[in-house]
RNA sequence: GCCGCGGUGAUGAAAUUGGUAAACAUGCGCGACUCAAAAUCGCGUGGGAGCAAUCCCCUGAGAGUUCGAGUCUCUCUCGCGGCACCA
């Protein structure tokens, strides 16, 4: 063959591995070699099988993947790397309530159409172990994970008000909602009062704020996940409610505060509309019609409504008054939707002067202000202020601060506060609340996580109700609990599988008559926050996974997938390592060691890809045009793993161009082992195995790439290239270029495929330069560059400095105050 | 508003982590091959001055630290991402 015909070489080359089964992971890469050679865990995102196929994001960080994985094998390691799909979900299902065809044979022909696509790309995984999440030898552990956090109280079913989607007619967890949106449909979501499971995450807040310290994930990641946890340090604190009319304490109210050092300063208190108080209030209040009428108002607002509508609203509690623990002084009670009522205590001290909210209102219903906190080292200075205007500003920021008209809401020094006056805000925090009889406490922002969704396809939630109404989860002998197929996909907003009479059936038969099943499926999330506890044991019957695969494999030691999952997938799945270690089904508590994630892949004037756009690439397409290799290597060479790749086909060009070098190398192969350029080749040559292997090892395939390009320019030039450091090369190219580097290597006369050679070593002393240019400074400007010995000393590059031309010219008769030699580098004389 | 990330040629980017800014690639220009075109190869390509050797300026703006700053510090500015009445 004389021309680079990627398209018969991939094919060829597909079909034979296939063949082959060189990716197949058999039972002994499971266990037997794992002592032997160490294990490595690389583990992508797996997707959703969508009608769509496979796009540019999933073929980005599936090659990056698949670098690694042939590169970590060429480099001894006994790798792990398998590919599953997330394939319970709502499109498939909103797709049968269009055509009537079922969720079952959709996601079969897509998940079809995605591993023909993974394969025309070369990807290097075994399919026969693949993972899907809505098969029942899946979710019958899915289930069976539900079973163990219920009997451990790590699930339990409340009614309350949760997001739901109208659109896609199901409740939604907090993660899932967007801006006040529906993260899949984008129609606005709701609130509603209905019963559902909820998974106990806020009970591990804590936990998952603090291990993410020893996690090597992108610091923007962890700082989002802490951010959406949420912790607040302050305290809780009791004011009593007094009756005008009784003229005595009827009630209590306990509010949450993270200012305690401004007790001194509550002018009001504020309940949340859904505080439960109220209705035992409800006879002290004289104004309850036109308090109920607010109630009414604010139950109808949707919580999009209440936080666009940034006017606050409010209605104060006539007849009742709350007294101020501190300085027993009666303060007005409000209820205001600003205050939400699944926060803190649902109850808020307002302290206008330092916060700005209460300011806000405070202003709107003109309620007083006390300042009770002295800025005392508040300078007030504005950018562009001179020394002078800012003490000015100061003082007269200080003024007003202390008039009330200005909101101050850091720390400081406290007033008006009795006997704590002249103390830091952060000693008064524990005083004032000790002096009150508070308590020191943590708030999250994070909520329970509610996982019912009254939605066909997806896990049935392993529950079933005896004829009084007390739920028992389906014991083990049952599970898999079959998703019914006897259902009529129509969403009604209460879930399919409760037409189903084959459940019904099925639940009395086995338990009884009178019993029923939950109906509701489980949130698809909680299918994907366990799978990387399956790729180690796909086929195990008796487990969700042996203990010795566990312990041999986990935890993984790269993810990579998008940064769009930070608070829902990885959250999750974070609780569920930690719930699972809990309950001692696992022994470490941190399931990604390590975590990167891939930039977007924009179209070519940088804007993301979308169907409405029309703008989408397709990988068939251009795999089809280019070729798997180069597709491959352009979206590794386009730049940084982690940033976002704008898909340019004249860039392609350059990477197409580049192959069809590496393959005419072969053309130049030099019989006689003994040319006189093949020292500066093997030099070279060294020196780029070295780097590229540094660079593949830091997720650096971009300047991986471009050092082997410079390497094959020299080659080419060059006359004398020898098959010795082409084959090094061959091998260098092999875990980005699969196919190209299999046809070689297979040409140069090797029977054994490429994928299973071992990762060349490199020559220190051969990739060590041992000339280098050398710059000659005069006062930080470069005035020379020399070529010298890499080691060469201060005294000799003086020596040389002296000698130059440009440099003699230039410090003639001027005195040399110093110079500085930094070693291999250069030689900075000041004069 | 708060948190995080970023701004380098015409373009994608690189820069040994404080040491020659622009490697590698695309594009563009000129040339070779060709009847011609494509492909391929060669040379050039940050801006400015000069016939030239060479010199000056240049990493969003401004300051600072340093012999030396794309890299560190401060201020500002623009862009992106996330959170957002969380007390």
């Amino acid at each position: 063959m004389k021309n680079y015909d990627y398209k018969k070489i991939e094919q060829k080359w597909q079909k034979r591995w296939e063949d082959s089964g060189i990716y197949k992971i058999s039972e002994n890469s499971f266990v037997g070699l794992g002592y032997v050679r160490p294990k490595y865990y690389l583990l992508d995102m797996f997707p959703y099988p969508s009608g769509d196929g496979l796009h540019m994001g999933h073929t980005e960080s599936y090659t990056s993947t698949d670098v690694l994985y042939r590169y970590k094998k060429m480099k001894g390691f006994n790798v792990l790397h398998l590919q599953g799909f997330d394939s319970f979900g709502l499109p498939a299902e909103n797709y049968a309530i269009k055509t009537g065809v079922h969720p079952k044979e959709t996601t079969r022909k897509n998940m079809e159409t995605y591993i023909r696509q993974m394969k025309s790309l070369g990807f290097g995984y075994d399919f026969e172990n693949k993972v899907v999440t809505s098969s029942p030898e899946y979710y019958h552990w899915t289930q069976w994970i539900f079973t163990k956090f219920f009997e451990a109280g790590l699930v339990y079913k409340k009614t309350d008000r949760i997001n739901w989607c109208d659109s896609c007619k199901t409740g939604l967890a907090n993660e899932q909602v967007e801006d006040g949106r529906c993260e899949r449909c984008k129609s606005e979501v709701i609130q509603k009062n209905i019963p559902g499971w909820f998974f106990k995450i806020t009970d591990f807040s804590e936990e998952l704020i603090n291990d993410l310290k020893d996690l090597d994930w992108p610091e923007h990641t962890k700082k989002n996940q802490i951010n959406w946890i949420g912790k607040s340090d302050g305290a809780e604190i009791k004011f009593k409610i007094l009756s005008l009319r009784l003229k005595s304490e009827i009630s209590k109210i306990e509010v949450f505060t993270t200012r305690p050092d401004t007790l001194f300063g509550v002018t009001y208190c504020v309940l949340a509309p859904e505080h439960k108080i109220i209705e035992e209030l409800k006879d002290s209040i004289e104004n309850w019609k036109e308090v109920n009428e607010y109630l009414e108002k604010t139950k109808r607002k949707s919580e999009m409504e209440r936080i666009e509508g940034k006017e606050k609203t409010g209605i104060e509690l006539k007849g009742i008054k709350a007294i101020n623990p501190a300085n027993k002084e009666e303060v007005p009670l409000f209820i205001a939707d600003y205050v939400l009522a699944h926060y803190g205590t649902g109850a808020i001290m307002a302290v206008p002067a330092h916060d700005e909210r209460d300011f806000e209102f405070a202003e709107k219903f003109t309620l007083s202000k006390i300042c009770v906190i002295n800025p005392h080292s508040y300078m007030g200075t504005l950018p562009g202020d001179s020394l002078l205007d800012a003490t000015e500003k100061t003082k007269k920021n200080l003024e007003k601060i202390q008039k009330g008209e200005v909101v101050y809401v850091y720390d400081g020094v406290l007033i008006n506060s009795g006997k704590f006056d002249g103390m830091s805000s952060d000693e008064a925090k524990k005083a004032i609340t000790e002096f009150v009889g508070g308590k020191i406490t943590k708030k999250y922002r994070l909520r329970d996580w509610s996982i019912s969704r009254q939605r066909y396809w997806g896990a049935p939630i392993p529950i079933v109700y005896s004829p009084s109404g007390e739920a028992y989860t389906v014991p083990k002998e049952h599970l898999p609990w079959l998703l019914p197929e006897d259902v009529d996909f129509i969403p009604t907003g209460t879930s399919p599988l409760i037409k189903s009479k084959e459940l019904k059936e099925r639940t009395e038969k086995i338990f009884g008559k009178g019993w029923t099943s939950e109906v509701d499926t489980m949130d698809t999330f909680v299918c994907s926050s366990w799978y990387y506890l399956r790729y180690p044991d796909p086929k195990n019957e008796k487990e969700f996974c042996s203990k010795e695969k566990l312990k041999q494999w986990l935890p993984v030691d790269l993810y990579i997938g998008g940064a769009e999952h930070t608070y829902m997938h990885l959250l999750y799945a974070r609780f569920i390592t930690k719930a699972m270690k809990k309950i001692g089904l696992l022994d470490f508590s941190e399931p990604f060691l390590k975590l990167r994630h891939q930039g977007m892949v924009l179209d070519k004037d940088g804007v993301k890809m979308s169907k409405s756009k029309g703008n989408v690439v397709n990988p068939d397409d251009v795999v089809g045009r280019f070729g798997a290799d180069a597709v491959r290597l352009y979206i590794m060479f386009a730049g940084p793993l982690e940033d976002d790749v704008i898909w340019n086909e004249n860039g392609v060009v350059g990477l197409s161009r580049f192959l069809e070098k590496v393959w005419k190398l072969q053309f130049l192969l030099s019989i006689d082992i003994k040319e006189p350029n093949d020292l500066k080749i093997e030099k070279i040559t060294h020196k780029t195995i070295k780097k590229v292997g540094e660079d593949l090892e830091n997720l650096k395939f971009n300047t991986a790439i471009s050092q082997m390009m410079i390497l094959v320019n020299v080659m080419e030039k060059e006359s004398g290239l020898n098959i010795k450091n082409y084959k090094l090369l061959i091998l260098m190219l092999a875990p980005l270029a699969p196919h190209i580097t299999e046809e070689l290597w297979d040409i140069l006369g090797n029977n054994q495929s490429i994928h299973l050679s071992e990762w060349p070593k490199y020559d220190e002393s051969l990739a060590k330069d041992d000339k280098i240019n050398f710059v000659i400074q005069i006062n930080g400007k470069v005035r020379d560059v020399i070529e010298v010995d890499v080691d060469i000393n201060e005294n000799k590059a003086r020596g040389l400095a002296e000698k130059s031309e440009n440099i003699k010219k230039l410090i003639e008769g001027k005195e040399i105050k110093k110079a500085i030699f930094v070693r291999g580098r250069l030689l900075n004389i000041i004069i």
